[in-house]
DNA sequence: CCAGAACAGCCCCCTAGGTACCACTTCTAA
DNA sequence: TTAGAAGTGGTACCTAGGGGGCTGTTCTGG
């Protein structure tokens, strides 16, 4: 791409906002620019991990979930939703193993590519970015951990709760990242069926908790959510 | 520690078998042990993420569980078991952020510890050390998304099966890493409860996969396991 | 503007798996 | 050596939550 493109200077903003480039110049950044290209993916575009394994991508908009899925049952488990300023695949970045992972737009989305390969040149001109790599990671096991145990030790409606509370705008009290999501993705994300997500959220409600219309959610009582999150409500 | 130690060249030959170290040079990781102490832990002796955060630990012998848990119900969920040549903990090398996670020796523990500081200094005088740690946070990531994934996506029974599997030795067909642990610890491992896991152990039993003495597992018929684990067992 | 898809809200049923209790075995200290 | 404690394993009972289905409503694309 050229500084001559429409959306050169969007892109490079987003560049600088990423928790993953953060401590990059802005040359650097022009010059990691200058060999991507954009894409568009519709929303509900599929893909799994070798067709994503070579290139290495970056969200400009939308938002991408990651997940894993039993095709005899049908079931599925998103690890983590990616929005603007996150990359993936960052584990095909480090080496080159398989993983059978799935990678689903929620909505269209916008991302920057750039082969694999010239993305591990970048990076070693740049060797602060080691750092910022490691930091990234390091945030992304720490939430992995308690994606890992989060099923065991909490029960669905706990982490129903909880996953409200942690996609809450402080200002706003509206839900962010996790917004305008079917029952189907919500049971997703806490390991769950829609039927028990459907079930629960009716809970919430009753309690008034939340209030809800088509595809939103909106959070009433803080205290209550708070207080089922932390296991001492006695419905 | 000087290299007068009894036990110097032991220690030596051990990092230089870590794959978190493997590809240091025999002076750098003679200047790293130069730094080290030894310590035992004893069986069961119990650490919480703030005891560890501030000193980085090598494991010589013995295993070591990683786990949360809810303090409320009392139940575990073990996210790792490290043994010989694994380190932690590798995130509070990253960042300084805390997580809470505890530590639990399985055995008797051999561990050689050096200030975390000093840790990062020696890391950054070995700039191929990055690469190691990238490589060595990848498996792990992969190892976690695993652990995330499998309690909704499997049966306990699948689950069980599936931690016999891995943790087979080709050669000798004996369990190494998980061996020798009570129900409880295998329940934590697959994250359910001990009464589970002593329920499943006899259905394998009946079907002829294992046989079982007190705390020990042997393995009789991997074709059986292979095909629990693949879900198309009918019991 | 309409047909079909997507979505939410119930149901009911039913079983996987968690709780609780008991029984046996091994260890420890007197 | 022996009583108790701690560690370990087995099992009967019960419930949280998964499966499937059916309805009404809203959204979408032709």
């Amino acid at each position: 791409m050229t500084p001559q493109n429409i959306d050169y200077q969007r892109y490079l903003q987003e560049l600088q906002q990423s928790p993953f480039l953060k401590d990059s110049s802005t040359k650097s950044l022009n010059r990691l620019l200058s060999q991507m290209t954009v894409e568009h993916w519709s929303a509900k575009s599929f893909k799994n991990s070798l067709e994503v394994a070579s290139t290495f991508h970056f969200i400009v908009s939308g938002r991408l979930k990651v997940f894993k899925s039993n095709p005899d049952s049908g079931r599925e488990h998103t690890v983590f939703v990616l929005s603007d300023g996150d990359v993936f695949d960052v584990l095909s970045l480090l080496d080159s193993e398989p993983h059978d992972v799935y990678w689903e737009a929620l909505d269209v989305l916008e991302v920057l590519k750039i082969p694999m390969a010239q993305m591990r040149l970048w990076i070693n001109e740049y060797p602060a970015m080691h750092k910022a790599i490691l930091y990234y990671l390091g945030d992304r096991m720490r939430q992995l951990m308690d994606v890992a145990t989060d099923v065991t030790l909490h029960s669905t409606l706990v982490r129903l709760a909880a996953l409200l509370l942690k996609n809450i705008n402080g200002e706003t009290n509206k839900l962010q990242l996790i917004n305008n999501l079917p029952n189907d993705e919500i049971a997703g994300l806490i390991g769950t069926t829609r039927s028990v997500v459907s079930r629960h959220i009716q809970e919430l409600k009753r309690c008034g908790a939340i209030s809800v219309s088509r595809k939103k959610i909106n959070v009433k009582n803080l205290e209550v959510l708070l207080s089922i999150a932390e296991e001492n409500y006695i419905p």
